[in-house]
DNA sequence: GATGACTTAAACACTTTTATTTAACATCGG
DNA sequence: CCGATGTTAAATAAAAGTGTTTAAGTCATC
Protein backbone atom coordinates (compact mmCIF):
# COMPACT_ATOMS: atom_id res chain seq x y z
CA UNK A 1 0.00 0.00 0.00
CA UNK A 2 1.40 3.61 -0.96
CA UNK A 3 1.38 6.25 1.35
CA UNK A 4 -0.59 9.07 0.14
CA UNK A 5 -2.55 9.06 -3.67
CA UNK A 6 0.81 11.25 -5.30
CA UNK A 7 3.66 9.56 -6.61
CA UNK A 8 7.40 10.45 -5.97
CA UNK A 9 7.79 11.47 -9.22
CA UNK A 10 4.64 13.64 -8.61
CA UNK A 11 5.98 15.32 -5.12
CA UNK A 12 9.13 16.14 -7.02
CA UNK A 13 7.58 17.94 -9.78
CA UNK A 14 5.13 19.78 -7.30
CA UNK A 15 7.92 20.95 -5.25
CA UNK A 16 10.31 22.18 -7.72
CA UNK A 17 7.26 24.08 -9.06
CA UNK A 18 6.11 25.82 -6.08
CA UNK A 19 9.63 26.74 -5.43
CA UNK A 20 8.93 28.90 -9.02
CA UNK A 21 10.80 26.65 -11.35
CA UNK A 22 9.43 26.60 -15.25
CA UNK A 23 8.28 23.32 -16.59
CA UNK A 24 11.49 23.19 -18.64
CA UNK A 25 13.96 24.08 -15.72
CA UNK A 26 12.14 20.99 -13.75
CA UNK A 27 12.64 18.76 -17.19
CA UNK A 28 16.61 19.46 -17.05
CA UNK A 29 16.74 18.59 -13.23
CA UNK A 30 14.53 15.73 -13.11
CA UNK A 31 15.77 14.77 -16.74
CA UNK A 32 13.02 14.49 -19.19
CA UNK A 33 11.04 16.53 -21.29
CA UNK A 34 8.67 19.34 -20.20
CA UNK A 35 6.05 17.96 -22.15
CA UNK A 36 6.05 15.11 -19.67
CA UNK A 37 6.37 17.74 -16.51
CA UNK A 38 3.18 19.22 -17.39
CA UNK A 39 1.48 15.46 -17.61
CA UNK A 40 2.59 14.72 -14.19
CA UNK A 41 2.18 17.77 -12.77
CA UNK A 42 -1.55 17.62 -14.01
CA UNK A 43 -1.51 13.93 -13.30
CA UNK A 44 -0.53 15.22 -9.77
CA UNK A 45 -4.04 18.41 -9.64
CA UNK A 46 -6.12 15.31 -10.64
CA UNK A 47 -5.13 13.30 -7.75
CA UNK A 48 -5.53 15.88 -5.58
CA UNK A 49 -9.08 16.88 -6.86
CA UNK A 50 -10.02 12.99 -6.10
CA UNK A 51 -8.55 13.24 -2.95
CA UNK A 52 -11.23 16.36 -1.99
CA UNK A 53 -14.07 14.45 -3.44
CA UNK A 54 -13.93 10.71 -1.99
CA UNK A 55 -13.55 12.72 1.52
CA UNK A 56 -16.55 15.03 0.23
CA UNK A 57 -18.46 11.95 0.05
CA UNK A 58 -17.55 10.86 3.28
CA UNK A 59 -19.46 13.77 4.25
CA UNK A 60 -22.76 13.06 2.62
CA UNK A 61 -22.65 9.29 3.71
CA UNK A 62 -24.04 10.79 6.70
CA UNK A 63 -25.32 13.86 6.29
CA UNK A 64 -28.03 15.58 4.37
CA UNK A 65 -28.23 18.31 1.35
CA UNK A 66 -28.80 20.76 3.21
CA UNK A 67 -28.93 23.83 0.56
CA UNK A 68 -26.54 25.64 -1.94
CA UNK A 69 -25.13 28.92 -1.40
CA UNK A 70 -24.84 30.88 -4.83
CA UNK A 71 -22.05 32.67 -5.86
CA UNK A 72 -22.70 36.33 -5.22
CA UNK A 73 -24.76 35.76 -2.17
CA UNK A 74 -23.69 37.61 1.43
CA UNK A 75 -22.09 35.29 4.03
CA UNK A 76 -24.70 37.04 6.59
CA UNK A 77 -27.92 35.95 4.27
CA UNK A 78 -26.04 32.87 3.74
CA UNK A 79 -26.14 31.77 7.00
CA UNK A 80 -30.20 32.58 7.71
CA UNK A 81 -30.47 30.69 4.80
CA UNK A 82 -28.84 27.80 6.37
CA UNK A 83 -30.66 28.12 10.03
CA UNK A 84 -34.11 28.57 7.98
CA UNK A 85 -33.61 25.20 5.88
CA UNK A 86 -32.20 23.24 9.00
CA UNK A 87 -34.94 24.13 11.27
CA UNK A 88 -37.57 23.17 7.71
CA UNK A 89 -36.05 19.81 8.68
CA UNK A 90 -36.30 19.95 12.30
CA UNK A 91 -32.68 19.76 13.10
CA UNK A 92 -30.67 22.47 15.51
CA UNK A 93 -27.87 23.95 13.98
CA UNK A 94 -24.61 23.10 16.40
CA UNK A 95 -23.68 26.59 16.07
CA UNK A 96 -24.44 30.18 16.60
CA UNK A 97 -24.74 32.72 13.47
CA UNK A 98 -21.07 33.89 14.75
CA UNK A 99 -19.96 29.99 14.62
CA UNK A 100 -21.54 29.74 11.91
CA UNK A 101 -19.80 32.07 9.53
CA UNK A 102 -16.73 31.35 10.75
CA UNK A 103 -17.19 27.90 10.02
CA UNK A 104 -18.31 28.38 6.85
CA UNK A 105 -15.37 31.26 5.90
CA UNK A 106 -12.62 28.67 7.44
CA UNK A 107 -13.86 26.28 5.37
CA UNK A 108 -12.09 27.29 2.38
CA UNK A 109 -11.22 30.87 2.57
CA UNK A 110 -10.12 30.96 -0.60
CA UNK A 111 -13.85 31.07 -1.90
CA UNK A 112 -14.65 34.80 0.00
CA UNK A 113 -14.14 38.18 -1.36
CA UNK A 114 -14.37 40.16 1.67
CA UNK A 115 -17.99 38.73 2.72
CA UNK A 116 -19.51 37.51 -0.40
CA UNK A 117 -19.30 34.02 -1.63
CA UNK A 118 -16.80 33.64 -4.88
CA UNK A 119 -18.31 30.38 -6.10
CA UNK A 120 -21.20 27.59 -4.86
CA UNK A 121 -21.19 26.09 -1.76
CA UNK A 122 -22.54 22.96 -1.15
CA UNK A 123 -24.11 22.55 2.46
CA UNK A 124 -24.36 19.09 4.31
CA UNK A 125 -25.92 18.53 7.38
CA UNK A 126 -26.07 15.19 9.64
CA UNK A 127 -28.46 14.72 12.53
CA UNK A 128 -26.27 16.17 15.32
CA UNK A 129 -26.53 19.25 13.81
CA UNK A 130 -23.24 18.88 12.47
CA UNK A 131 -22.57 21.68 9.13
CA UNK A 132 -20.16 20.55 6.45
CA UNK A 133 -18.99 22.73 3.68
CA UNK A 134 -18.28 21.20 -0.35
CA UNK B 1 -10.61 10.31 -15.57
CA UNK B 2 -12.85 8.63 -12.45
CA UNK B 3 -14.68 11.11 -9.83
CA UNK B 4 -13.53 10.33 -6.32
CA UNK B 5 -10.88 7.34 -5.66
CA UNK B 6 -13.73 5.16 -4.01
CA UNK B 7 -15.17 2.55 -6.96
CA UNK B 8 -19.04 2.30 -6.97
CA UNK B 9 -18.67 -1.16 -5.30
CA UNK B 10 -16.91 0.06 -2.33
CA UNK B 11 -19.56 3.13 -2.01
CA UNK B 12 -22.42 0.73 -2.02
CA UNK B 13 -20.40 -1.54 0.35
CA UNK B 14 -20.12 1.93 2.96
CA UNK B 15 -23.65 2.58 2.16
CA UNK B 16 -25.10 -0.67 3.29
CA UNK B 17 -22.68 -1.11 6.57
CA UNK B 18 -23.36 2.21 7.51
CA UNK B 19 -27.10 1.72 7.61
CA UNK B 20 -25.40 -1.46 10.27
CA UNK B 21 -25.85 -4.54 8.03
CA UNK B 22 -23.42 -7.33 8.83
CA UNK B 23 -20.99 -7.96 6.29
CA UNK B 24 -22.57 -11.18 5.40
CA UNK B 25 -25.83 -9.43 5.19
CA UNK B 26 -24.27 -7.24 2.24
CA UNK B 27 -22.88 -9.77 0.89
CA UNK B 28 -26.30 -11.34 -0.05
CA UNK B 29 -27.34 -8.59 -1.36
CA UNK B 30 -24.70 -7.48 -3.57
CA UNK B 31 -24.15 -10.88 -5.08
CA UNK B 32 -20.69 -12.13 -3.32
CA UNK B 33 -18.50 -13.76 0.16
CA UNK B 34 -18.70 -12.11 2.93
CA UNK B 35 -14.69 -12.10 2.36
CA UNK B 36 -14.73 -10.33 -0.76
CA UNK B 37 -17.27 -7.50 1.29
CA UNK B 38 -14.24 -7.16 3.91
CA UNK B 39 -12.15 -6.64 1.06
CA UNK B 40 -13.66 -3.88 -0.35
CA UNK B 41 -14.36 -2.68 2.51
CA UNK B 42 -10.97 -2.44 3.95
CA UNK B 43 -9.72 -0.83 0.42
CA UNK B 44 -12.35 1.53 0.73
CA UNK B 45 -10.72 2.65 4.52
CA UNK B 46 -7.35 2.48 2.76
CA UNK B 47 -8.73 5.08 0.11
CA UNK B 48 -10.21 7.15 2.32
CA UNK B 49 -6.98 7.16 4.29
CA UNK B 50 -4.65 7.58 0.99
CA UNK B 51 -6.80 10.55 0.49
CA UNK B 52 -6.19 12.27 3.72
CA UNK B 53 -2.75 11.80 3.39
CA UNK B 54 -2.50 13.72 0.55
CA UNK B 55 -4.51 16.59 1.29
CA UNK B 56 -2.00 16.82 4.83
CA UNK B 57 0.98 17.00 1.75
CA UNK B 58 -0.22 19.79 0.19
CA UNK B 59 -0.26 21.42 3.65
CA UNK B 60 3.63 20.31 4.24
CA UNK B 61 3.76 21.90 0.80
CA UNK B 62 4.10 25.65 0.97
CA UNK B 63 5.34 25.53 4.89
CA UNK B 64 8.36 24.53 6.33
CA UNK B 65 9.45 22.12 8.96
CA UNK B 66 9.19 23.44 12.22
CA UNK B 67 10.51 21.26 14.91
CA UNK B 68 9.48 17.68 16.10
CA UNK B 69 8.22 17.24 19.40
CA UNK B 70 9.52 13.70 20.69
CA UNK B 71 7.47 10.87 22.13
CA UNK B 72 7.07 11.28 25.72
CA UNK B 73 7.04 15.07 26.04
CA UNK B 74 4.74 17.05 27.83
CA UNK B 75 2.13 18.94 25.55
CA UNK B 76 2.63 21.93 27.81
CA UNK B 77 6.64 21.84 27.45
CA UNK B 78 5.95 20.76 23.46
CA UNK B 79 3.89 24.25 23.01
CA UNK B 80 6.79 26.19 24.13
CA UNK B 81 9.51 24.70 21.84
CA UNK B 82 7.08 25.58 19.20
CA UNK B 83 6.43 29.37 20.07
CA UNK B 84 10.50 29.78 20.51
CA UNK B 85 10.78 27.69 17.46
CA UNK B 86 8.88 30.09 15.20
CA UNK B 87 10.43 33.16 16.60
CA UNK B 88 14.26 31.96 15.66
CA UNK B 89 12.42 32.14 11.98
CA UNK B 90 10.77 35.81 12.33
CA UNK B 91 7.16 33.89 12.17
CA UNK B 92 4.07 34.79 14.54
CA UNK B 93 2.54 31.75 15.32
CA UNK B 94 -1.80 32.40 14.88
CA UNK B 95 -2.57 30.83 18.15
CA UNK B 96 -1.74 31.51 21.78
CA UNK B 97 -0.71 28.76 24.08
CA UNK B 98 -4.38 27.48 24.91
CA UNK B 99 -5.29 27.12 21.06
CA UNK B 100 -1.92 25.78 20.50
CA UNK B 101 -2.21 22.88 22.79
CA UNK B 102 -6.01 22.44 21.96
CA UNK B 103 -4.95 21.99 17.82
CA UNK B 104 -2.33 19.93 18.32
CA UNK B 105 -4.03 17.53 20.48
CA UNK B 106 -7.15 17.81 18.30
CA UNK B 107 -4.85 16.91 15.04
CA UNK B 108 -4.73 13.39 16.29
CA UNK B 109 -6.21 12.71 19.97
CA UNK B 110 -4.61 9.18 19.87
CA UNK B 111 -1.12 10.04 20.00
CA UNK B 112 -1.48 11.53 23.75
CA UNK B 113 -1.62 9.75 27.21
CA UNK B 114 -3.44 12.97 28.99
CA UNK B 115 -0.54 15.33 28.98
CA UNK B 116 2.20 13.12 27.10
CA UNK B 117 3.21 12.51 23.69
CA UNK B 118 3.25 8.66 23.10
CA UNK B 119 4.94 8.95 18.84
CA UNK B 120 7.44 11.76 17.79
CA UNK B 121 5.26 15.01 15.68
CA UNK B 122 6.23 16.79 12.94
CA UNK B 123 5.60 19.99 13.47
CA UNK B 124 5.30 22.15 9.88
CA UNK B 125 4.35 26.58 10.00
CA UNK B 126 4.10 28.52 7.03
CA UNK B 127 5.03 32.45 6.39
CA UNK B 128 1.15 33.22 7.72
CA UNK B 129 1.46 31.62 11.19
CA UNK B 130 -0.55 28.69 10.65
CA UNK B 131 0.56 25.35 12.17
CA UNK B 132 0.29 21.66 10.61
CA UNK B 133 0.85 18.64 12.50
CA UNK B 134 2.00 15.45 10.36
C1' DG C 1 -17.06 -26.38 21.53
C1' DA C 2 -20.06 -24.66 18.06
C1' DT C 3 -21.75 -20.30 15.88
C1' DG C 4 -21.64 -15.76 13.98
C1' DA C 5 -18.97 -11.68 12.70
C1' DC C 6 -14.97 -10.35 10.88
C1' DT C 7 -9.93 -10.67 9.00
C1' DT C 8 -6.23 -12.46 6.29
C1' DA C 9 -3.37 -14.49 2.60
C1' DA C 10 -2.55 -16.34 -1.94
C1' DA C 11 -3.67 -16.54 -6.53
C1' DC C 12 -6.05 -14.93 -10.71
C1' DA C 13 -7.77 -12.15 -14.58
C1' DC C 14 -8.79 -7.53 -15.52
C1' DT C 15 -8.67 -2.49 -15.58
C1' DT C 16 -6.57 1.81 -14.55
C1' DT C 17 -2.82 4.75 -13.79
C1' DT C 18 1.94 6.18 -14.62
C1' DA C 19 5.84 7.91 -16.94
C1' DT C 20 7.56 8.50 -21.12
C1' DT C 21 8.31 10.12 -26.20
C1' DT C 22 7.11 12.71 -30.13
C1' DA C 23 4.84 16.04 -32.47
C1' DA C 24 1.72 19.64 -32.77
C1' DC C 25 -0.83 23.77 -30.83
C1' DA C 26 -1.97 28.15 -28.01
C1' DT C 27 -0.48 32.50 -25.73
C1' DC C 28 1.96 36.21 -24.80
C1' DG C 29 5.81 39.67 -24.38
C1' DG C 30 9.41 41.88 -26.71
C1' DC D 1 7.66 37.32 -36.18
C1' DC D 2 10.45 34.72 -32.48
C1' DG D 3 11.16 32.56 -28.28
C1' DA D 4 9.64 31.07 -23.96
C1' DT D 5 5.99 28.94 -21.40
C1' DG D 6 2.57 25.94 -21.09
C1' DT D 7 -1.09 22.32 -22.98
C1' DT D 8 -2.71 18.54 -25.59
C1' DA D 9 -3.11 14.02 -28.19
C1' DA D 10 -1.67 9.40 -29.34
C1' DA D 11 0.97 5.48 -28.44
C1' DT D 12 3.29 2.29 -25.34
C1' DA D 13 5.45 -0.48 -21.62
C1' DA D 14 5.56 -1.09 -16.81
C1' DA D 15 3.36 -0.70 -12.39
C1' DA D 16 -0.43 -0.49 -9.34
C1' DG D 17 -5.09 -1.25 -7.99
C1' DT D 18 -9.66 -4.03 -8.27
C1' DG D 19 -12.89 -7.70 -7.53
C1' DT D 20 -13.14 -12.33 -6.94
C1' DT D 21 -12.61 -17.22 -4.98
C1' DT D 22 -11.00 -20.39 -1.69
C1' DA D 23 -9.27 -21.69 2.51
C1' DA D 24 -7.69 -20.71 6.93
C1' DG D 25 -7.51 -17.69 10.83
C1' DT D 26 -9.21 -14.56 15.19
C1' DC D 27 -12.35 -13.45 18.79
C1' DA D 28 -16.20 -13.07 21.38
C1' DT D 29 -20.53 -15.26 23.08
C1' DC D 30 -23.89 -18.52 23.95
Amino acid sequence: MKQGLLTDRQKEVLRYRKMGLTQQQVADIIGTSKANVCTIEKAAYENIERSKETLEYLYTLDSEHLCTIKAGTDLFDASSTVFDEAEKLGIKVKYNTIELINRIHDSNPDRFRARYVREDIEVYINKEGDLFFG
